[in-house]
DNA sequence: ATTACAACTGAAATCGATTTCAAAATCCTA
DNA sequence: TAGGATTTTGAAATCGATTTCAGTTGTAAT
């Protein structure tokens, strides 16, 4: 492979003239031309680790996410890569595989690389190999915050997204709710927790902790917390489920008891993908807008790694509600409408 | 940050000497001691580029992929990543979103980063510039091949897999069975069709063009594609769909007509995910090993890697039907059983 | 023609590793 | 303990770029 040497010979002419050219100083215009002949001729690429090596840039970064195959944090990886591949670096896609170890092995591994920047959306709850990454390398925080940890953050605003869903449920009438929470070590499970509750307090009603239930955002805990909530006594009028895994778990369970949407039960989720148009009925639910978090995280990240001083922001991106067919008004509806 | 001399310095030996513990040459034990005792001190971690611009490798691999929100190639990814970081590779994901041009920035780039293989599953139907490259760099081809080049390449037994799907259809004594192909300059789009015409010609039934047509693979498709055959003088009592994003168009379609599954019309679709459990009824589905794939092409990379004199693999993996309850026996039946 | 100034150019140092090869240290055997 | 064999070591060259800085060339003004 030719190199900028090769080049320099064929175009008769020195190394530093031709490197000059290529990043974009001013050379005479007939050694230009020879040049990029040259270039043309012996099919020359520049060496990135060579040039990295001296610039002591890479003029790369990478998103790391809990799982490949996560829709959600793929969405984000488009929107991410969309604006890197604009602003000329490169982007690479890491997937932890909800393995705190494999994420600290990658972050050594990208240190190593020397990244100009990292998107990263955490397994752990620990943040001091981020802290002290971040001395180093910009990090912007996407969706998975850490504790304590001061750094640029892209979220969402969950409590809202939560609090209209379950405000839609109790506009229809619906008094006894259920609500698949997600875990609470995570921000969003808890966040999409208060925000039922938030709703229950302004709309003044009460409570009920058998219809409230705990998973870990996985499909089989939608599953078997469905049937849970199916076990009660009294059953709910009306469930939310706060992710989509889940609420593809509880919906098998609801198919496999022949619990039907929304006869017997409405239905509301978190995370609006194309099961939710495919269902019938079409699902309403909870809609995240997440290749715009990754534009929007990607922009803040090139922001950062072009100047490092300013103080950390912390985006919050809307939730919107889409309305589709799978709430139905309660049975007991005595509404003063 | 820093450098191997400074770890030489601290432990009072030379570069050459930490280079080689490093990289598992022999040292004696004191040395040894001193010198790890140094890169703790020092947080001393390799410098790729560096390392790279000496050895000439990178042992860093890319995955190129159509689309990074494609279950199919996210879950092949998933294998893929698994299998190289276990051989102290790192691996990069990459994803063309379906543009030739974006497609070619990204191999050279890929180019110039010097990675040490590559996995591709291509947008483009030409082979040009993939042809050069492997003249340099070990390519070994998934799911997308090129025509006419030899390389090495994983796929999946589409032929079998759609007749399968075809033959469970027939078997329930449907006749007129619709198809929604992909696209045929795909090669899986050839196949699929073509193991749906072997299935009639196997069972001695005669085609009928009118429930033949063809799609993108696309969520758009499917809707339109279903919309045309439900238009036809004489409904199909059943139908295959080519793969998962036409499969949730043509539900979608399905929905809106009001058309029941399995009742008025017995469906059957390439790729299994997570819908196929989830609707009810739950759907029969051809099943492709995604993350073997990922893995078995993963292990040809290596391999070819180690040593790339060998003739090219053309390694094809099994596909499976997954009966569930979309299909329902034919209304006409008439059967020798 | 001379000077002043701007525009270009190239030799050499540098980035942080690896590798070669000869020298130094250590070990072993008689 | 001498001498040879074996281990271990480090100086220096190298990978392919960038960058500095001094020198060269070109241009304009006097």
């Amino acid at each position: 492979m030719a190199t900028i040497k090769d080049v320099a010979r064929v175009a008769n002419t020195s190394p530093a003239t031709v490197s000059r050219l290529l990043n974009g100083g001013r050379v005479k215009k007939a050694t230009e031309t020879a040049i990029l002949k040259a270039i043309q001729e012996l099919d020359y690429r520049v060496h990135t680790m060579a040039r990295g090596l001296k610039t002591k840039k890479s003029y790369t970064v990478a998103y790391i996410v809990p799982d490949l195959t996560n829709m959600f944090f793929a969405q984000i990886a488009k929107g991410a890569q969309e604006i890197f591949h604009q602003a000329g670096y490169s982007f690479m896609l890491l997937s932890a595989d909800n393995n705190p170890e494999r994420e600290e092995e990658i972050l050594r591994f990208l240190l190593s690389k020397k990244v100009d920047g990292i998107l990263l959306s955490s397994v752990t709850t620990s943040n001091q190999q981020v802290k002290e990454i971040m001395e180093d390398i910009p990090v912007v925080l996407i969706d998975r915050v850490l504790p304590d940890l001061e750094a640029d953050t892209v979220l969402v605003d969950n409590v809202n997204g939560a609090y209209l869903a379950t405000e839609a449920l109790i506009a229809e009438g619906h008094r006894r709710i259920g609500i698949i929470c997600g875990p609470q070590e995570l921000l969003t499970g808890r966040e999409r927790y208060r925000g039922y509750i938030r709703a229950f307090e302004d709309y003044g009603l009460a409570l009920n902790e058998s219809l409230i239930k705990f998973g870990d955002f996985e499909i089989s805990s939608g599953y078997a917390q469905m049937c849970e909530l199916l076990k009660q006594p009294e059953r709910p009028t009306a469930v939310f489920v706060c992710n989509y895994y889940m609420c593809l778990g509880a919906i098998i369970a609801l198919n496999e008891k022949n619990i039907k949407i929304p006869e017997d039960l409405s239905f509301v989720s978190f995370d609006d993908y194309e099961l939710s148009q495919v269902y019938n009925p079409p699902l309403t639910a909870v809609e995240q807008p997440m290749v715009e978090i990754g534009e929007e995280a990607s922009e803040i990240l090139l922001r950062r790694m072009a100047d490092n001083s300013k103080e950390k922001i912390v985006k919050r991106l809307k939730t919107k509600l889409i309305k589709r067919g799978s709430i139905k008004k309660a049975d007991s509806l005595q509404l003063n409408g």
